[in-house]
DNA sequence: ATTTATTTTTAGATTTGTCTAAAAATAAAT
DNA sequence: ATTTATTTTTAGACAAATCTAAAAATAAAT
């Protein structure tokens, strides 16, 4: 009925939500994975979490997010992002050094202080990973994102998000000038290794690793 | 050496700090009345507290904050109080609805965070009780004020903060429009209960307890 | 100087979240 | 259809932070 939980859960309702997201399914490995902790403790999570009605999860056979445990993550979803928002908006961070702060944000629950920080944003619609942020309702305006690897080629597209989002590959994206608004096209699909020769609207090219075009997402323009 | 303790280590540092500020020395119950928590529980921690070399602690005999205690503990209280003003400043919150939230935000430990805080809300002295913000390097610019109660009659002064900040208090004050930065003066000092008369700039007068009028700190004129 | 009261500390439990190692269930391979 | 490998769950231990109840130390009172 009341939403509180305590940090760890938030972190596991949101890892699942992400992974579902993402593949449809989750399995124990690959959240434990996620969150860097070991299979048993997630089992024990799972547990904590079904006896309050956040998943349907049955021993062996798997486990998804209850229409409540989906509500929670979200939540959670919002604050991180609209968090991340303010640090590149208001503070100037950069885009790749927001999401350990984020990551301890999204945990202070109080609705009040979010809805007040949505409104002195000015209610942004994308957090600066390109991100849908949900509304004080938990509505997500979700936009049709292609991997920039199943784009094709000769075809504009934006740059709209980044899966995948660790430091390592933020930093590298910045690094080459890559960031959510970017428009560019494929110029090629090399076959030998999936990399692209992508072109950005300066005529500059430069060639990506298939890894890095399938975190990449893009909208078509 | 590194800087890296749990929230509730962090709120006892916080409280033994405001503790000896308060009174000079402190006690086992006292603190374990201030944490809302119990005198056993408080043992524990000291004994933690002692050995991370944040506490000079001698069983029975007592115990005050180390030279890095101290300095652990302004940090923490220049979070708390930059986030405070955030609060009212930028999401223009009420001055009585802030602690609780700064209460958790206080215990995000990034500095540069904190120091792009500071630098947007302009480098603030004062937080909305008008408590003193310490510096990026911990130093406070402390300033004398007096309580209410001992101010003289008839001398002018402005509010500059307020003790024992329950919502309750607060809440009262806001009703009878009294804030940092209002300006009054005694008119009469009623010796039976020992509570004041107090005038504002606009004439209108009123009678305050001896308990308010000891809480409310002033600057004089 | 004893006795009595207060304060503080210990002893032992409990809750939350984690871990390793072993067992059980399921899936894949022969 | 067994055997083998993978995935998942249990069993048991542990650290952090808390609690209650009892013991020990200190302070106050007679
Ligand atoms: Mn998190
Ligand atoms: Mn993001
Ligand atoms: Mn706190
Ligand atoms: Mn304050």
């Amino acid at each position: 009925m009341r939403a509180n939980f305590s940090i760890a859960e938030e972190n596991y309702i949101k890892s699942i939500y992400h992974l579902q997201q993402a593949t449809g399914e989750v399995n124990t490995n690959a959240l434990a994975n996620h969150l860097n902790t070991k299979a048993a403790s997630v089992t024990d999570m799972l547990k904590k979490l079904q006896a309050k009605n956040l998943l349907n999860y049955l021993p062996y056979k798997g486990f998804k997010l209850s229409r409540e445990g989906n509500k929670a993550a979200v939540m959670i979803i919002r604050r991180h992002r609209l968090w991340e928002f303010f640090l590149v908006d208001k503070l100037h961070f950069n885009w790749d050094e927001i999401h350990e702060v984020a990551e301890e944000l999204e945990h202070i629950r109080s609705k009040k202080l979010i809805d007040k920080l949505d409104e002195f944003l000015g209610y942004p619609k994308f957090d600066p990973h390109g991100d849908p942020i949900p509304d004080s309702n938990g509505k997500i305006d979700e936009l049709k994102q292609l991997p920039l690897a199943n784009l094709p080629v000769n075809k504009q597209a934006i740059i709209t998000s980044v899966l995948n989002q660790s430091n390592e590959l933020l930093a590298f994206l910045s690094s080459r000038n890559i960031a959510i608004g970017t428009v560019l096209e494929i110029k090629d699909k090399l076959p030998f290794d999936n990399s692209v020769e992508i072109k950005f609207k300066n005529k500059q090219s430069i060639n990506i690793s298939e890894q890095v075009a399938k975190a990449i997402q893009v909208n078509p323009l």
